[in-house]
Formats: structure tokens, sequence, C-alpha cells
DNA sequence: CTGTTAGCGCCTTCAG
DNA sequence: CTGAAGGCGCTAACAG
């Protein structure tokens, strides 16, 4: 066990007292270049960093933030951690990372609330429901999430979902196809709220349309990969199948391409398939998709909460909108007149 | 901001003293049932929690655990901090994640060493040089690490690359491939270790076979899927181009798919290919690999760190390796006749 | 510009 | 089984 130096032996070795040496290292005004400098060399060759609960405890600041996801292992939500991590850790703050996918885990953080009186303030990745956002208001710290409807308490950095949702249905629409199935992921207990703005998005370009909307034409796919494979499965065996689908992500489009696969199905000519988020791998597998900034979702929601935290008097907005954008790939094309429609 | 009830508050309200507060909450042994309840029930009913700095820095514990990572958003990452923050949850412990993936970053966490008086264990992702395993000893805590080779104070948690990289290679000479390249990831300035012990692997199993090594037939892939891509077409560019080429990640992987296709080569009728991780998506584009348990890595891992932490007395294990295995799917078959060799 | 004096909130002896 | 006292290491007033 290595024997730590504390402020006291800084103190010591300079000559001066505990408060000197803690005004120096920190930056603080009221102590004069000479003596700053032996400090900070002294403090250097004892290897001295402060305790962090020491000055928490005695500042009340904690100089941490507390990160909540459901999955960290998700492209999304790691491409938001790390993007947000590398605003936070630049600022000085050092990142408490939650993970609450399983109910179980996110009932024991909610109940038990761990970052209570551990983080300055908290970013959220989940969409937290009424209790939920309860409890974190009531840490008294500066709220940011990434998903979500805009709530008091909150600044929530996100896209609009309903404009991203129109477009995709739109590009179909467009090429010519007159039945567009869609795959969507479900809301359930992670209280999302995309799935249902894209699905009313989804609704209104159909009507635009003049096209019926056939609930045979739609299946849930839970935002997995096999979760769209099942999904596309289960939209092949309606009695008249889509044309082209709307998958709400580009996790549950790559199923659905792979169902298609296994149908011996050819995309785009058989069947059109649009995605939504624009993954790292879409590219790859050249998946058209509405393209939405993940990263920045994340560096702008940190950014904010910085911000918030170093000027207090700032109010920080509650909304903020990032673009987004079509993006044409190769999976997408005018239906097969070869084909019945 | 919100009144944080403290634990004296706790005890005037049950009429006890704060270190009977403290026993009881923390379920030490020495309080009364009768009592106990009580004070359980009038902690809840203040909303009480120990502050961590405090108990912090009374106890000498911090309950949380350091965890550094060079790209989080990345899937291999992402999935072991993933299972890792679940084991290390359960057992009462908070991650402090790092993402180092900067040069900068990196040097500024090594030199700083943030976690230092933060962290009861730390769990690294990334490879450290010497001098930052130096430094990480110095912190005076139990050391894990998933990558890399086993080294004095570290648990080290991993896979058998070698005979990874060898299945991979040997498969591909079964089917009866003789020219075989490689997409590798450079080790560069991180230090990987996995890559040259899997080249390694390379050249001994062509050499096994009595074919001989074409410097011509490898390129380097930086580990991503566009570096895969590059990589791939450099690899067409030879001379005689191989038939079958192992890529050290399934991300390589699928660059290199996307490149054949641009090429209009079949996969794997044109031209073989194995990669290695099994990828959340391997699947579902039908990639050959060699599949290496990630999540479980994190979790072992993790668990390791956490016995070492409840049971000072046993001595961890320098070394623990997790078995991989050849998953055979669609991209890889025996060499064209048709094509030259 | 620098030192002194009090805590921050909790845990850990040590008494009873 | 319970309470009192002291201290963990640091920062924030307040004096000089």
């Amino acid at each position: 066990m290595t024997v730590t130096a504390s402020i006291t032996d800084v103190a010591r070795a300079t000559g001066v007292s505990a408060s000197t040496v803690s005004r120096a290292l920190r930056g603080r005004p009221g102590v004069s270049v000479e003596v700053r400098a032996r400090i900070v060399e002294a403090a250097a060759a004892l290897g001295y960093t402060a305790s962090r609960s020491a000055s928490s405890l005695a500042s009340g600041r904690t100089f941490s933030i507390g990160v909540i996801v459901p999955y960290v292992g998700r492209w999304f939500f790691g491409t938001v951690v790390d993007a947000a991590e590398h605003v936070f850790s630049a600022a000085g703050y050092d990142v408490l990372l939650y993970n609450l996918g399983s109910p179980d885990a996110r009932k024991r953080f909610f109940t038990k609330l761990p970052v209570r009186k551990r983080v300055d303030a908290v970013l959220s990745l989940l969409v937290p429901d009424d209790d939920e956002a309860d409890a974190l208001r009531s840490l008294g710290v500066p709220l940011a999430a990434i998903v979500g409807e805009p709530r008091p308490g909150f600044t929530v950095v996100g896209i609009d979902d309903r404009a991203g949702a129109q477009s995709a249905v739109r590009h179909l629409v467009n090429l010519g196809h007159r039945r567009i199935g869609m795959i969507s992921g479900d809301s359930g207990p992670q209280h999302w709220t995309a799935p249902v703005r894209r699905r009313q998005a989804y609704l209104d370009v159909l009507s635009d349309a003049g096209l019926a909307h056939d609930p045979a034409l739609e299946a849930d796919g839970g935002y997995t990969v096999e979760g769209g494979e099942r999904a596309m499965t289960e939209l092949l065996a309606a009695s008249r199948p889509p044309t082209a689908v709307f998958a709400q992500s580009d996790e549950m489009a790559m199923g659905a391409l792979r169902a298609l696969r296994l149908h011996r199905l050819r995309v785009p000519d058989d069947v059109s398939i649009i995605g939504f988020d624009n993954h790292e791998l879409a590219d790859v597998i050249g998946l058209t998709t509405i393209a939405q900034p993940v990263a920045a979702q994340g560096a702008q929601a940190a950014g904010l909460l910085v911000r918030q935290l170093e000027h207090a008097r700032l109010a920080p907005p509650a909304h903020v909108q990032l673009p987004i954008r079509l993006e044409l790939r190769d999976t997408t094309a005018p239906p097969n007149p070869r084909r019945p429609q």
C-alpha cells in the first residue's frame, strides 16, 4: 500500500500553511508567484493530489457527473457516452456511469439514488417516468437528457423524430411505393417516446399520400437486430406483404435485411428498406437511413451542463434540436413493376 | 436546492446517537432489532443517504471503481464496460469511467491520475506501457486488465489470441487456400499486444502449411471499418491478390467485405473472409469469425476485483483465459477453381 | 499576501 | 447494546 501525501505534508515541506497550499494548487488568487512555484514543485515531488472526498466534503462540490444509460454496449448509447465523457473530463469532471438496462438495476437506482450527494449534475440517456423524474429533480443539481420530451427541470437535447420519420416515409412514397410497412420499437417499460412519435409521422405521411393504413404492415422489432429480423419475417407473412419498409432504427433495419436474405428476396429490387440513425455500419452495408448526429447530442448536452455548472447565472435552454438528414444509399428504389403491388 | 438529511437528523428523529444510526444502516452488529427497525424507518422517511464523500473520508474506502477504456463507443469496449458495470453495481460499487482514446486524454490521465484516492480498484481496458503500469500500481489498489500480457500487479483476463488466430488461418488453409492475406491492426501508441500475437500465429500457420509468406499480402486496417476497407483495397492491388483474408477484427472484416462489393467480387465465391471477435452484427452479415466471449471477460474481471476487495486474503489469479471458438458462417469457402491462384 | 479557526458528515475507537 | 469523542483531509471564512 503506497502512502499518499496529504496537504499538510506539502505545507510542511514548503514552510507555509495548508490554506496557502490549497489556494496555490487550485490557482486561486492571493498567493505570490514565488511561493506558488515552490508549492507546485513540492507537491509534484511528493506526488500529491488532493483527496476528492475531503475537498467535496469541505466545498460541497463533487466534480463528478452522473451519467445514466440503459445499455452502454449499444452503439447509440456508447457513442453518446463517449462524446459526453470527453467534454466532461476536459472540463475537469469525472463521470460516474450507471447502467440501468434491467428493470432491477433501474429500480435499485431510483430508490437508493446512489448519485445523491455524489454528483454535481446528471445526464440521462433514458426517459424517466414521472416518479423517476421527480427523484432526479430532488437531487437539486442541473439535469440534462438526450432523449424524450422536454420536461421541467431538464435540458433536453435531441432531434425532431417526427420530421425524421416523415422524410423516411415520404422518401418511400416518392419512389412510388404504396404498400409501406413499418418496423417499430416498443416503448414498453423504457418509456421511450421516439417510437410513438415516429409512428405518428408514419401514419400522417400515409394519410397525406392518400394511402390506407394496414395494421398488418406494422410489426414490433424491439430495437434489436433479432427483433428486426422477426418483425420482417412477420411482415412477409402478410397476405399482401409490403414493397418497402421503414425501420425505426438501423439495427432493426439490419435484422430486416437478414430476414430478406433468408427469404431470397433482393434489396432493393424486391423490397426497399430505410432505417433510422446512421449507425456506424450503415455505410458499410449500404443502408439508406435517416442520419442523426449521435456524438453531437452527447457533446452538446454535456457542454450545456458544464456551462450551467460554471456560470450558474445562465439559464440553460429547455430544448435543443439537432438536424437530421436523409442519407441515400443502396437499399431503397422504386417498386419492382414485375411484382404484385 | 433540496436540503438533504444528514446522519444527525436521523439520530435526532430516532432519539439515538449518530454512531448507532451509522451501525444500524450499514448492517453492522451491535444494534437491537427494534432500534434498527426504527432507524431504518426514520431514514427512509427523511430520504437519508450517507454522503459518500464523508464516509470515504472517514473510512478510507470509496466504493468506486475506476474503469479506463480507449473508446466506449466501440462495440468491444462498450460491451465489456456494460458487463463490468453490472457486476460492480450489484456489489455496491459505483463506476468512474475514463475515456482515454486521444493521446491527450491519456497523458492527462496518467500524469494527473484523477483516480488517486478516488477508487478502490481499477479495471483497465487498455494496455498500459511500463510507465503507465507503474502509475497504476502506485495507486495501491487492486488492478485488473482485459487486454494485454500478464504483468505483475495486474489480474489479466483475456483470450488466447494466438490460438484464435491460428484457428482462423488454419481454417483457410484447410479449405485449400494458398494465397492467404491478413488485415491487421497497428499496435501503435495504444500498445496493443493482440496484433503482434495474431500476426505471429498467422506466420506460424503459413509456415507449418509450407506456404511462403508474401509481405504484399499484409495490410494495416487500424481496427476500424474504413481501415479494413482501405486495407482490402490495397490487397486487391497486389500483383497476385489473396484468395482468402484473415481480418484481425470483425470491424475490419466488414470494411473488407465492403471493398470487395465495390470491386464486384463475390464472397465467398471469389474471396473468403474470416474475422475475429464475433461482433453483434457478424451474425447479421453472415461473417465467419473467431468468437470470443466479450461480455464474459468484463464480468469475469469485475468479479475478480470485487472478490479481492471483499476478501483481501484471497490472492487473485494473475491470468485467466476464456475460451474462443470458430464460428462458421457464410464468408469462407474453398478457393474458386476458375480464378487464378 | 498568508495564517488561524472551524467545520463539512461520517466512521471508528473506546467507554460504559 | 449504545453513546461520546476524535479525526479523516480539505476548504472557507476571518483575521492579520
